[in-house]
DNA sequence: TGTAAAATTGCTGTTTTTTGCAATATATTT
DNA sequence: AAATATATTGCAAAAAACAGCAATTTTACA
């Protein structure tokens, strides 16, 4: 059997089946270990496939890369996100809402920071299965077509069920005096069962949300235990937030 | 023998078998391995075909041209998918299974159909988010890294407590002996909770993948309602598939 | 047709590639 | 931390490629 023929062979199996043990092909093309390891190690070279500990994995397994699409004001977003990551230690449980600041935050989790992590969000599920350390689960539900999130009472069921050390949540609108508010009434539901389901509530929040409001609420202020916007601490800007029992970064 | 006969006879012998040795070339055309030898190399400067170590390939079998499409023969999922969506009718509820034959169906579904969709599949939750007129309700639980399904207890309990009129499956391996098989366990318990929880399972399989096995069980093919692959159905590679009371289409 | 130049072919010895094995190192799991 | 599985490295045997050369055949042209 020819090389190119064998490594045509482990190209087809990868393809088929997604994933191969490099003691699988040994056997079934009839060679030695040494034999495929050195194959597929070349396959690798030519980004044909990935090879993995013990195997090989398709490049469309292996490959999310992230269409990094046009997200409104993305440097502030990063901005929090990174503050965000500070709170974080090994072995945290936490809960990462859906839009695009926690999304930011799912992106910028260290590759070595050990996590259990709990998502409602579709694209912040993905992005989390991107990092090798956390583990991911997925609460699910009814899914929100808009927002790409599980919504429903099965979602808020379940998450009566959990207590994560932090969640960070997003909001459309916050006000000192009203607190967090939303466009929809379902994402609020679904916001108090996440709050609920935390021993502490970070909202993450570009500045321009500040003072603003709208019909539904899901809490008031002093709910949250943090909050973080763009900004550094001792912004103006913050001044009124700034006696309300909440730590601001 | 002229040398453009015996060249001819050499591209003939590659194209037809799409690999040759040259000691089988040399044995067949009655001439020394390094006429042979010449031969080939010069067929390769023309790029009529590709020499490698040992012998000579074709050029379609060399050309694996990379990054043509990520979906290992898409169109055969393609035309198995469209095959399944014969099945459905408005109002229907369905659960969509992960893999990539799976991810063509939803991709496929028709705007206008109204569904009730169930699924496990990251990427196909989020292709079932574009069809305006489908309802998802994703079976939360942790999801695995490289299949991007969510798995475990919590998946197959959720699972335990619906009953939905198709679901449509993947599967790693399948054989009419060993009937469905696959590379992990946990896949394995997943998939087994998936079939409890429908009416009627069809599996979706392009016909590469008949009369192959692995480790793990899911169960027997007289489980399964109906298959679907690429082939017509009264394809030959079916005959042994005819008698174990499945609807083959 | 005759003859020399060019091309083709097979042979020789040498170099390179491929492969499997064993020893050691690294990674993963228990 | 121990046990197991997988990787890496160096090495040697076998197979194949290569380069040079001589014998043979084909071609070109007077």
């Amino acid at each position: 059997m020819l090389k190119e023929e064998r490594q045509h062979s482990i190209l087809n199996e990868v393809e088929l089946h997604n994933r191969v043990l490099l003691t699988d092909l040994a056997e079934k093309l009839e060679v030695s270990i040494d034999t495929v390891r050195r194959d597929v190690k070349e396959l690798d070279a030519e980004n044909l496939l990935v090879k993995v500990h013990g195997g090989a994995v398709s490049l469309g397994f292996a490959n999310h890369s992230p269409q990094q699409s046009n997200v409104y004001a993305q440097d502030k977003k990063i901005a929090i996100a990174k503050k965000a990551v500070g709170l974080l230690k090994n072995n945290s449980v936490v809960l990462i809402d859906g839009g695009t600041t926690c999304l930011e935050l799912a992106r910028l989790l260290p590759v070595n920071l050990k996590l259990t992590c709990f998502t409602l969000s579709l694209p912040v599920a993905m992005e989390l299965l991107r990092k090798p350390n956390v583990e991911t689960i997925f609460i699910g539900g009814t899914l929100s077509k808009g927002s790409q999130i599980a919504m429903g009472s099965s979602t808020i069921n379940a998450l009566s069920q959990i207590k994560v050390d932090y969640s960070f949540i997003g909001t459309g609108y916050v006000d000192t005096e009203f607190g967090l508010t939303e466009f929809d009434w379902d994402v609020v539901q679904t916001k108090k069962a996440v709050i609920n389901a935390s021993k502490k509530a970070v909202l993450l929040c570009i500045s321009e949300k500040l003072n603003s409001q709208h019909r539904f609420k899901t809490c008031d202020l002093n709910i949250i235990n943090t909050m973080i916007t763009e900004l550094e601490p001792w912004d103006s800007k913050l001044d009124a937030f700034k006696n309300l029992n909440i730590q601001i970064l």
